[in-house]
DNA sequence: CATAAGGGTTGATCTGTATCAATGCAGTGG
DNA sequence: CCACTGCATTGATACAGATCAACCCTTATG
C-alpha cells in the first residue's frame, strides 16, 4: 500500500454480523444493554430494485443495513425524483417517533437489513441514553452529509458532480481493501446510470456523457459496466471542486 | 380569520425571550434543570450582514436564534456558495462535541442569539438526557428539512423554486399574525435577492426575473423592496410543485 | 435460435438558466 | 445637492444540460 491520501480512511465495520452494534450502539454500552437490542433485532432481506417501503407507508421498525445499498427518495407528482439518502453498510434508516416513512426506501443492490420493532426499540432508548446520544451524533452526521449534498446539488456542475459521487463511493465502499498495490483504487460501483442521476440531480445521459469524458481522460477507467478503476484518487479528487480538506458525505 | 390552509400552522413561540427553553429543552425538563440552562447562557447581537463565524473557525458555544435570521452558507474555492441552513427563531445552531464551525454562520437580518459556551452546555446534557432527547428531534427535523431542500435543489424549476421559498418564509414567518383578514397573507422577506439565489442554487438576476413573473402573474404582490403579499396561499402552493401534503422545510 | 428486456452509449437539437452589461432607485454622508 | 453605495430590475446572448431518438450489448426466456 503505497500512497494513502488523507480521505480515504476506511470506516471501522468491526462486525460483518450486524454492525448497528458497533457504529449506533455499541461505543459506549454495556453488555447487557447490548443484549436488549440482541433480543429484538430480525433481519430482512431484499433483491436489488425491490422496494423496502414507500414514502407514506406505515414503518413500524427501524434498521441498519448489514451488506448492501438502500437509498431514500422523493418523488414528485409528476415522476421527478430525488435521491436524499444513500445507506450503506452500518448506515442507519427510520425516525424513532415517526409511524409512517417520509421517503422512498429501496434496495439498489441485494440487501439486509438488520431491524428493530420501533416499540422496543424506543423502550431500549429509554433505558439506554447511550443509544440515544449515539443515535443523536449519527443524525448530524447524516445532517452534514446532506448538507454536502446539497452544495453537490445546488452549485456544481455535471463534471464535479460525478467525480464527487465517485470519491463518495470510493471513500466508503467495503472493498476498498481491493485498492492494488500501486495506488491504484479498485471497486464496484453499485449504482445504474438511474440511480446516479436520481443522486445527482440529473439525467442519465449526462451521467452516462460525464462518465465517458472522464473515462477519455483517463481520470477513471471501467471495466464491465460496473468495475470501476480510480488510477490516482487525488487527481480526481481535484475535479470534485471540493477544497482540499472536509468531506463529510456518506 | 377567514381560510387557512392546513400548511399554514404557525409555530409555537411561547417566550420570546429565549425561545431554546421551549423549542430545545422545555418540553419534558423540569425547573431546576432548566435553570442549570439559565445560568450558562448569554446573549449576542449581530447586524445585518455580519459574520458570526466563518466556516473552519473556532465555535466554542452551541446557541439558538431569538429574533431574526441567521444562514449557514458553505463556499467553493472559486466563490460558489450555497446556503445549507436558515435559522428562524428558535432555531438551534452548533453541534456539541465539534470544535470549530463547518459553514459560515452569518446574520440575514440583525439578529439576536441565545448562547452557551460548549463545555457547560455539555455537561448540562449529560445531566439532563431531556436536553439530548430533545436536541436529537430537532436534529431529525432539520435533516427531514434539509432533505426536501435537496429535492428542491435537485429537481425543481427556477419558478418553482421560488415560489417554494415564499411559501416556507410564509408558514414560519412570526409576523404571520399579521394575515388580514380576507385570507391574504402580508409579511416581509427578510432576505436579499443574493441570499434567496444562495439558497435555492440560482443566481441573483434569475430570482429577480421570476419574482418579476411571479408579481406579474399576481400570484404575489410586492410592496416596497421586501414586504410580500399573498392574495391567495394555496393558488402560489400549486406552484411549488410539492403534492399537497408534507412538509419540512424549515 | 429468435426475441425481448434492462441497462448503457452516443448523436442532434432544444431550452432554461447563467453570464455579461446597462439602468434604476432609495438611502447615506459629505 | 450631489456622489456614492447597496440592492434590484431588465435585456442580450451564451452554453450546460435536458430532451428525443437511435442503437448496442448482455442476459433471460420461450
Amino acid at each position: 500500500m503505497t500512497r494513502t491520501s488523507p480521505k480515504l480512511q476506511p470506516y471501522s465495520q468491526e462486525c460483518k454480523d450486524c454492525p448497528i452494534r458497533h457504529r449506533a450502539v455499541c461505543a459506549r454500552c454495556e453488555t447487557d444493554e447490548l443484549d436488549l437490542l440482541e433480543q429484538i433485532k430480525f433481519y430482512r432481506s431484499f433483491e436489488a430494485g425491490q422496494t423496502v417501503v414507500w414514502a407514506g407507508d406505515k414503518m413500524d421498525f427501524v434498521a441498519s443495513v448489514v451488506t448492501g445499498i438502500a437509498t431514500l427518495s422523493q418523488t414528485m407528482e409528476d415522476g421527478r425524483r430525488q435521491m436524499v439518502g444513500l445507506l450503506l453498510p452500518s448506515d442507519f434508516a427510520g425516525r424513532p417517533g415517526r409511524e409512517t416513512s417520509a421517503y422512498d426506501v429501496t434496495a439498489a443492490t441485494d440487501l439486509v437489513m438488520c431491524c428493530f420493532r420501533k416499540k422496543p426499540f424506543e423502550e431500549v432508548m429509554l433505558k439506554t441514553p447511550h443509544i440515544g446520544q449515539r443515535l443523536l451524533e449519527m443524525t448530524l452526521d447524516e445532517l452534514d452529509a446532506a448538507r454536502e449534498w446539497m452544495l453537490l446539488l445546488g452549485r456544481k456542475t455535471a463534471r464535479e458532480k460525478i467525480a464527487s459521487l465517485i470519491c463518495i463511493i470510493a471513500r466508503r465502499d467495503a472493498s476498498l481493501q481491493l485498492r492494488a498495490s500501486d495506488g491504484e483504487l479498485r471497486f464496484d460501483l453499485p449504482l445504474t446510470r438511474e440511480a446516479m442521476s436520481e443522486y445527482l440531480g440529473l439525467t442519465l445521459e449526462t451521467v452516462s456523457r460525464q462518465m465517458s469524458i472522464l473515462r477519455k481522460e483517463g481520470l477513471i477507467v471501467t471495466e464491465g459496466k460496473r468495475q470501476i478503476i480510480i488510477p490516482d484518487f487525488d487527481r480526481l479528487l481535484e475535479e470534485t471542486g471540493d477544497d482540499s480538506d472536509g468531506g463529510f458525505l456518506v
